[in-house]
RNA sequence: GCGGCUGUAGCUCAGUUGGAUAGAGUGUUUGGCUACGAACCAAAAGGUCGCGGGUUCGAAUCCCUCCAGCCGUACCA
């Protein structure tokens, strides 16, 4: 739970604060009104220190002086007697950058050596009760590209948030009730069909789903049981066969993402809602909330009410619920009766529109429950692009890549690297290039770090030097520009995770470990270790295995492999 | 029409919530292994941050008008 950043922050504030407070009493300054909030940012361009303070520049106006001038009076009382700085000059219009030393970089290398695997860890959710929904594909037909980033997106949120103190759910929300499913049993039925009396016996449902994973469910029943179902009426056998094809397609749903390295804690059936009554319960109590009418026979959710655009229909004339009724209900579940905290769902941007009013429908205190502990991440749709040509995707015209067929071409590790990209990208996959992308993909440039310094450690093993203890380490030999900013890196790494959880925005880690890697590989190339004089040998060495161990920890977060050789 | 997302180097994208000369990767050009893994490193070139206004010490970032692309706007899910 050591954040190296938060507390040369801290420093750089406390610093600056009491420099202004011995300022003031020696009168070179003049008492502020209201307290200077002057913030501290880690600089962008090494030149200007490690960490500026604007507290000049946002002081100048109360203090009625130029920036420069309080920067001047601030500079002069700094001390660093017990810190971690080792200088500060002005810069710029009136920035007091901060620049660290060597007792800095001891306590960055100590803090990976004390918490290994956890390095990076905080406490930052105080346990609360996260469930992250994702996926939640229709079990109507193989999972396609976009459920492929999707997984991803959702994971890899859910690892972040993990490591940042939360106690995380991870569930898919398997819709196998309503219209679809129904749909889905009339297209296996016509295959089934024509499996036994030829293309034209029956006529195959509009809307229907063509994809020929239906017409191998129906070739499976068929060769399972033959025409046992020929001679049934029509909703019987439809029954029958979805009796069959749900559990398989939800079978191999769990395969295949089993195969990109995602589990989930639940697979939720919508039918359970059905069955158990929560959903005619859920609508009688909006109902008696007052928020809801009755129009040529439906029933609706007075969404207005709430701030939406429009109404939503709960209850068909048919007496039928709409999804809209069953989402509501499932969400109720979600909070009322299995208390989660929080909930986060990952929903792609064609229910962006679906999200807004359902939020707003959450406000409905009828529910008690509290709206804004319900978020979306959006994510923008996978375009799938062939030779720049932009190609439709749809399950119903079964023209889409499934998510299997992706793994098929490759690796796990630059799939899901590619995927973690973030949400609000509009991500273009081509097809075409789909090979190529595997060697241009920065996730082997990463890996291929890792897979230096593992043979690098076994190499000097082999000569005598294990790596060393912090004992044994002496940071301050670290001091070359290009081993510093190794330093550097890593200690950014336990801010990355927070930065990530809070803005749900797991590919910033992507960008983390190319940052790493790409330090490494620097500092690799201008600093020798072996045949180095032994301290400094043990210090560099010291180093990179300290890199080998976030590097670890930062891919486990993202679900990509930490290879030892490649 | 209304609502959402997006527009930054030839291409793919960053930009730490308003900070300093807008950065990476890739592609192009050039250099570096009788040396711990060259799947690496170094250097050059490449920009009216979609357009036009506004807010202030300071804007890619905040506000407004337009332009373009994608997605919504069902008694489907």
């Amino acid at each position: 739970m050591i954040n190296m950043m938060e507390s040369a922050k801290a420093q750089v504030a406390e610093l600056v604060s009491a420099a202004y407070e011995k300022a003031e009493a020696e009168g070179a300054l003049p008492r502020a009104e209201a307290p200077i909030n002057g913030g501290v940012e880690a600089t962008k361009d090494p030149r200007n220190g490690d960490y500026a303070s604007s507290f000049a520049l946002t002081g100048a106006k109360a203090l009625k002086m130029k920036p420069r001038d309080v920067a001047l009076e601030i500079c002069s009382r700094l001390d660093f007697a017990g810190s971690y700085f080792a200088s500060a000059d002005i810069a710029g219009p009136g920035f007091i950058n901060f620049t660290l030393g060597p007792s800095w970089y001891s306590a960055v290398l100590g803090a990976i050596d004390s918490e290994r695997a956890d390095y990076g860890e905080t406490d930052m959710g105080k346990g609360e009760k996260v469930m992250v929904e994702f996926v939640s594909a229709n079990p109507t037909g193989p999972m396609t590209i976009g459920n492929a980033r999707g997984g991803v997106l959702g994971d890899t949120l859910a690892s972040v948030l993990e490591k940042t103190g939360h106690s995380v759910w991870r569930e898919f929300y398997v819709n196998d009730a309503g219209n679809q499913v129904d749909l889905f049993g009339k297209s296996i039925e016509a295959r089934y069909i024509q499996l036994l009396h030829g293309e034209d016996a029956v006529e195959f449902p509009e809307n229907g789903y063509h994809g020929d994973d239906i017409k191998a469910l129906a070739q499976m029943i068929y060769d399972k049981d033959g025409d046992k179902y020929d001679n049934m009426d029509s909703d019987e056998r439809c029954k029958a066969l979805v009796e069959f094809a749900l559990p398989y397609n939800i079978a191999q749903m769990k395969k295949h993402l089993e195969r990109y390295r995602i589990r989930f804690d639940k697979w939720f059936l919508e039918s359970t809602l059905h069955e158990s009554g929560y959903i005619e319960e859920t609508v009688a109590i909006l109902e008696k909330g007052g928020h809801t009418y009755e129009k040529d026979g439906a029933l609706w959710l007075r969404n207005t009410d709430f701030g939406a655009e429009k109404d939503e229909c709960l209850r068909r004339s048919n007496g039928f619920y709409t999804y809209y009724a069953v989402d509501i209900a499932y969400h109720r579940n979600k909070f009322v009766a299995r208390g989660f905290d929080r909930v986060i769902d990952v929903w792609g941007a064609d229910h962006h529109g679906h999200a807004i009013r359902f939020k707003a429908s959450m406000k409905d205190p009828a529910l008690g429950i509290d709206a804004d502990k319900l978020d979306f991440v959006i994510m923008q749709m996978v375009r799938l692009v062939r030779d720049g040509e932009t190609i439709k995707v749809s399950k119903r015209t079964g023209k889409a890549l499934t998510l299997n067929d992706l793994l098929d071409e490759i690796s796990v590790d630059a799939c899901r690297f590619f995927f973690n990209a973030k949400p609000d990208t509009h991500l273009e996959f081509d097809l075409g290039l789909a090979v190529r992308e595997d060697s241009e993909n920065p996730v082997y440039y990463v890996q291929y770090a890792h897979a230096r310094i593992c043979s690098l450690v076994k190499m000097l093993a082999e000569e005598g030097f294990e790596v060393p203890g912090m004992a044994s380490a002496d940071a301050s030999l670290l001091s070359d520009e290009p081993a510093v900013n190794v330093v550097k890196t890593l200690a950014r790494y336990p801010d990355e995770l927070r930065t990530a959880a809070r803005d749900y925005d797991p590919s910033r880690i992507n960008r983390y470990l190319v940052e790493l890697a790409a330090a490494f590989h620097k500092f690799y190339n201008a600093d020798r270790i072996k045949g180095e004089e032994v301290p400094v040998l043990l210090a560099r060495l010291k180093l990179a295995d300290c890199v080998r161990t976030v590097l670890e920890n930062a891919l486990s977060v993202i679900g990509v492999s930490a290879p030892e050789h490649m």
